[in-house]
RNA sequence: GUCCCUAUCGUCUAGAGGCCUAGGACACCGGGUUUUCAUCCCGGCAACACGGGUUCGAAUCCCGUUGGGGAUGCCA
């Protein structure tokens, strides 16, 4: 099934739930590259046709998603496009025609059975007995007749009950499965609404969308679509199922990713401060593969080298180790602008002193931080002194310890007392001296100062940085702190 | 229960019959550089699920077993 001359239309088909899971968000990626590698068309679709589960605001996530992870669509009911319009339940209208369509053709049947209590099939289920009062074998001019005088009905695909059914998938191969196995599947609900599996099929069509790019949670009920296709006698798309993202539950059982199960919506991720091109990033990858050792690419780049033969067949588990890793080296990259710029919502800082002078110190966490949440604990010593315990000041390698640190702070007081420039270089230069006199390590007074005024071994930057942050009236009272707490 | 898919280090993966003593990355463990931490180097640990075939030769092909996942909704 090559697509010769065809161009290729994708659809990313949501339904608006109000966040984005990261298992929908990598098909969309995958939609988009098979797309977009092809110079074909990327579509959205916003698949809304459970009522009962209408959330406010939900497509506006689905849009805003989209942007900030740049899979931009080219067709969409924000968008407009010759297909419109992109939004099922403003469709709503179009299906039940195609449904009666097929039952004339005798592909469907009215059914008008009372609304199965039961969630899922229980085990033992025979798929057939979904319909209790057997309207498959209605007369159909009666059950017609029956369903124009008000009864209420569903009308369910009439599949055949012998033979098999198979499909060529791209990353699957061949899929065979035999026909009795398949249920009747409603195809318009009681409230004349299409099921997703019957409106996903008509606008599929109607939008011409050549690559059904989806989780491979469907391949098992891939078959009932290709019998509707065949019904109306259309033409089957080719589909790329694409394998499951897996997540870990609190006893680390694997399932299918979800709230259990190692959940994730980008929304979350993002407010843990990681950067959306890094997610991209570590989604593309999981389930695909570039065939080589290189990890880091742009989107513009996995437009450029994207193969569907690249995409994996076993499920794969979501590593937030690894996906952790990636962000580290995205914020790396990053100009020490755009960190600042980036950092800055994370910081905390607004209305404090270091608002004015993000820009100078957010480069100092830059290299230190793997996701931009981490940042008000790193910083948290500059807006308070932390409880600390005298103890901290040993340090072994710069030879330091509670006597020393004592030592070094007062001998050190007056210099800085008197110090008129109080920046860094200066500061630091107070160090260097003392280090320069003692004939010691400036690691020495480093560490002593240091913990004088941060409270802590590790800080983003130097004491100097530190210190002159603080400003010279909080350095010196923390210093003072430490002086008294050495007594 | 039934059906479908799947199987290389703990995790993501490369490998499409000899190039495999199985490569890379994350994680983990060492060592070095460094004013702390980190970065950065360098090194280490660690896998072809099992059993049958096919073949001169199998991680790669076939069959089975086992494991894992999915489907079985008037949800998508």
């Amino acid at each position: 099934m090559e697509n010769t001359n065809k161009t290729v239309r994708t659809r990313f088909a949501p339904s608006p739930t109000g966040f984005m899971h990261v298992g929908n968000l990598r098909t969309a990626l995958y939609a988009f590259l098979l797309a977009k590698s092809q110079g074909g068309t990327f579509v959205l679709r916003i698949e809304d046709t459970d009522q009962a589960r209408f959330v406010e605001g939900a497509t506006e996530v689905i849009y805003n998603t989209l942007a900030r992870a740049g899979l931009v669509h080219d067709e969409g009911p924000d968008k407009g496009g010759e297909y419109g319009p992109y939004i099922q339940s403003e469709r709503r209208d179009l299906y039940l025609p195609y449904a009666e369509e097929l039952v004339k053709k005798g592909a469907a049947y009215y059914c008008f059975c009372d609304k199965q209590e039961g969630e899922t099939q229980e085990a033992g289920t025979d798929p057939h007995e979904t319909c209790p009062g057997h309207c498959r074998d209605l007369d159909p001019a009666e059950a017609a007749a029956k369903a124009a005088s008000g009864v209420p009905f569903v009308i369910r695909q009439k599949i055949d009950r012998t033979g098999k059914s198979a499909y060529d998938d791209a990353v699957f191969g061949h899929i065979e499965i035999d026909n009795d196995v398949l249920d009747d599947q409603i195809l318009i609900k009681q409230d004349k609404m299409p099921t997703y599996n019957f409106a996903n099929v008509v606008d599929d069509h109607l939008m011409n969308i050549t690559h059904v790019v989806r989780g491979a949670e469907y391949l098992p009920s891939t078959p009932k679509y290709n019998m509707l296709y065949r019904a109306f006698g259309w033409e089957i798309p080719q589909y790329v199922h694409l394998p499951l993202i897996m997540g870990r539950d609190a006893e680390g059982n694997v399932a299918k990713l979800s709230k259990r199960h190692g959940s994730v919506s980008f929304e979350n991720l993002m407010q843990e401060g990681y950067l959306a091109e890094a997610v991209i990033n570590y989604i593309a990858l999981l389930g695909w593969s570039p065939k080589n050792d290189r990890e880091i690419f742009t989107l513009e780049e996995l437009i450029s080298i994207f193969k569907v033969d690249g995409l994996n067949k076993a499920p794969a588990i979501f590593d937030y180790d690894k996906l952790m890793w990636m962000n580290t080296e995205y914020l790396k990259a990053m100009t020490p602008e755009a960190f600042a710029a980036a950092s800055f919502p994370f910081a905390g800082v607004a209305g404090t002193p270091l608002e004015a002078r993000w820009a100078g110190f957010a480069p100092m966490l830059q290299q230190r931080v793997n996701k931009l949440d981490e940042i008000p604990e790193k910083i948290a010593f500059l807006h308070a002194l932390p409880e600390y315990e005298i103890e901290i000041f040993n340090n072994k390698k710069s030879k330091c310890n509670p006597e020393v640190a004592k030592e070094i702070l007062l001998e050190l007081r007056p210099e800085f007392e008197n110090l008129a420039d109080w920046t860094a270089p200066a500061i630091s230069a107070v160090l260097s001296g003392c280090a320069e006199r003692r004939t010691c390590k400036l690691g020495l007074p480093m560490w002593a100062v240091r913990i004088a005024v941060s409270g802590q071994m590790v800080t983003p930057g130097g004491p100097g940085e530190i210190m002159e942050i603080l400003g010279k009236e909080e350095a010196m009272k923390r210093y003072d702190v430490a002086l008294q707490k050495l007594n």
